[in-house]
DNA sequence: CGCCTTTGACCCGCGC
DNA sequence: GCGCGGGTCAAAGGCG
């Protein structure tokens, strides 16, 4: 035994000189990590900043449009199912009420304002119909403009908050709802889309041997938000999932993909009908079928059956559509020449048909060529919910917007076939600065696919999925939470396109989060071209 | 015990 | 006015 103490001697030293350096560079590490979270404060402050002077100039020129309309409203009461003057807020990442707020602080405000808060993680149906909808269920008629009281209670929010420029409209007419539809193959009986639901209702459906389920949020006991799942009938794998209605509280991040996408969906469709018309001239170009692909999500819009029928009727006949639905459809291969086609033949022929100046579909392909790409944190199970980002395909830079975009870029890209790069960079340019549910969706589909880059099977990386353009900005600081290569590729990608557009275009800078959203494709061989486009958008700012 | 699902009843809008 | 269909309510029961 006493043979054992000498030889110890350096070995206890030595363990005692390992532990000494372990915890030195625990403590350099504990150094660094503090560094890296003081950065993080200071970018999530720079972002914050930037995404309010964002917000400040998207409902000025909101505003401004607005009272252009405003006057027709007021001086048409009567007129309100013609011509309704609808605001679409696009607040992907953020709380439908704060942009509510921060028009109100720019034009019809009478309240103090109050210091802005943290970030507010609620996506929903961003539009004034939703809120009207909402209003009707929660608040009493003598604040029927005002936010729903627990939202105040909350003591968060700044006051005065509605953008009613026509309150007395929304108090007489219903509330125009718009839902959005997901159809997409799952095995699970519902598809997880990050929320808590609470069963509340089965139905059989006229037309579908399919019992229709109906789900309410139970993430807030006041939250309105509701969703029908049912199983198509011609195809008992794929599920429709209708969600309808904004949320009033803090989202999952896991959530936040699927009500970033539907919430851009609904923005999409209701800006559409009052921010661009199609004409018969447009719908003939797209094959009168609106449908489109974001992904392998198929967009398009639609109508409950007996609205459409109503709209089929007399072509300048408008009837009040309280009910407009946009679907994603996440189950139809885009590499099947004519999707929409495909897709329609699976919905009432009524549906396929519709063309209404107040419904022009404002929507957005970015023509996958991968069957069955779903963001991989909307499912759970089944063969759409696992494609790995470096399979995602390359990307056609097909997008159709307002009328204005589908003139200038759907024309050139696809009738010409062979676009001046340069007419195609700044037709994208003006579009997306001009169409902000445009970019609201593209942003919304960029952050998807970024997303779905970094959040496979990881919920510290799936943090990192903001939604909307927000993680896009992000990427550009935080390349480094990809671990894939290619998927730091497309950021840097992105990163690189901002950077350059930002530093050309001060006023193009101010819109940096939604502009994470040109027609980036996501593939090595697509880098190039990325890059191509910057420097022309560069050379053209 | 609380939360959830199930399920029949009920309400309401719409078409005939 | 009546019937139909979609949507919601609420009591009952199951489950962890």
């Amino acid at each position: 035994m006493s043979k054992m103490s000498s030889p110890n001697g350096p070995e206890i030293e030595e363990k005692r000189v390992t532990k000494e350096d372990k915890f030195k560079s625990a403590k350099t590490e504990m150094g660094e990590v503090k560094e890296e979270n003081e950065r993080l404060k200071m970018m999530l402050e720079r972002v914050e900043k930037d995404y309010h002077s964002l917000q400040l100039r998207f409902f000025d020129i909101l505003h401004k449009d607005v009272s252009k309309k405003g006057l027709a409203v007021s001086s048409t009461s009567l007129d309100h199912e013609t011509a309704e003057p609808e605001l679409v807020s696009l607040c992907l990442g953020r709380s439908p009420m704060e942009p509510k707020k921060e028009l109100a602080r720019i034009g019809y405000s009478n309240k103090p304002k109050e210091e802005d808060v943290g970030p507010n993680l609620t996506l929903g149906l961003d539009s004034k119909h939703l809120l009207s909808m909402e209003v009707v269920s929660d608040l009493s008629p003598t604040n029927s403009s005002e936010e729903p009281k627990e939202v105040e209670a909350e003591g968060t929010n700044q006051s005065a908050k509605v953008i009613n420029v026509n309150d007395d409209v929304s108090d007489q007419m219903p509330a125009k709802r718009a839902r959005v539809s997901v159809r997409a193959r799952c095995d699970t009986p519902t598809m997880n889309d990050g929320c808590q639901w609470r069963k509340y209702g089965q139905k059989i459906a006229k037309g579908n041997p399919c019992p229709r389920a109906y789900y309410r949020c139970t993430v807030a006991p006041t939250c309105p938000v509701r969703k029908q799942v049912q199983r198509c009938a011609e195809d008992l794998s794929i599920l429709i999932t209708t969600y309808e209605g904004t949320h009033n509280h803090p989202l999952a991040v896991s959530a936040t993909a699927m009500a970033s996408t539907t919430s851009a969906a609904a923005s999409m469709l209701l800006s559409g009908s009052s921010t661009s018309h199609l004409t018969s001239h447009n719908s003939a170009s797209f094959g009168n079928a609106p449908t489109t692909l974001l992904n392998g999500v198929s967009f398009s819009h639609q109508f409950d059956e007996l609205r459409a029928k109503q709209m089929l009727s007399p072509p300048n006949h408008v009837s009040p559509n309280l009910f407009s639905t946009i679907t994603l459809d996440m189950t139809s291969s885009a590499s099947n020449s004519s999707s929409s086609t495909q897709f329609h033949h699976r919905l009432p022929s009524t549906i396929a048909s519709i063309s209404n100046p107040k419904f022009s579909p404002a929507s957005l392909s970015f023509c996958s060529q991968d069957n069955n790409f779903i963001p991989s944190i909307w499912g759970k199970g089944g063969d759409t919910s696992t494609t790995p980002i470096d399979k995602i395909p390359m990307t056609r830079p097909v997008i159709k917007g307002n009328q204005y975009f589908q003139e200038n870029f759907y024309q050139q890209s696809i009738t010409k076939q062979t676009p001046s790069k340069e007419a195609l960079a700044e037709t994208i340019t003006k579009a997306i600065s001009t169409d902000p549910s445009l970019r609201s969706v593209i942003a919304a589909a960029v952050s998807s696919i970024v997303g779905n880059g970094s959040s496979s099977g990881n919920q510290e990386e799936s943090d990192n999925v903001l939604g909307s353009g927000l993680n896009l900005k992000l990427g550009e600081h935080f390349q480094l939470a990809s671990p894939n290569p290619l998927n730091q590729n497309r950021k840097e990608c992105l990163t690189s396109y901002f950077k350059s557009l930002s530093s050309k275009n001060s006023e193009a800078g101010s819109f940096i989060f939604l502009q994470p959203s040109l027609p980036f494709s996501f593939s090595k061989s697509s880098t190039n071209q990325v890059n191509h486009y910057v420097q022309e958008m560069n050379s053209h700012h």
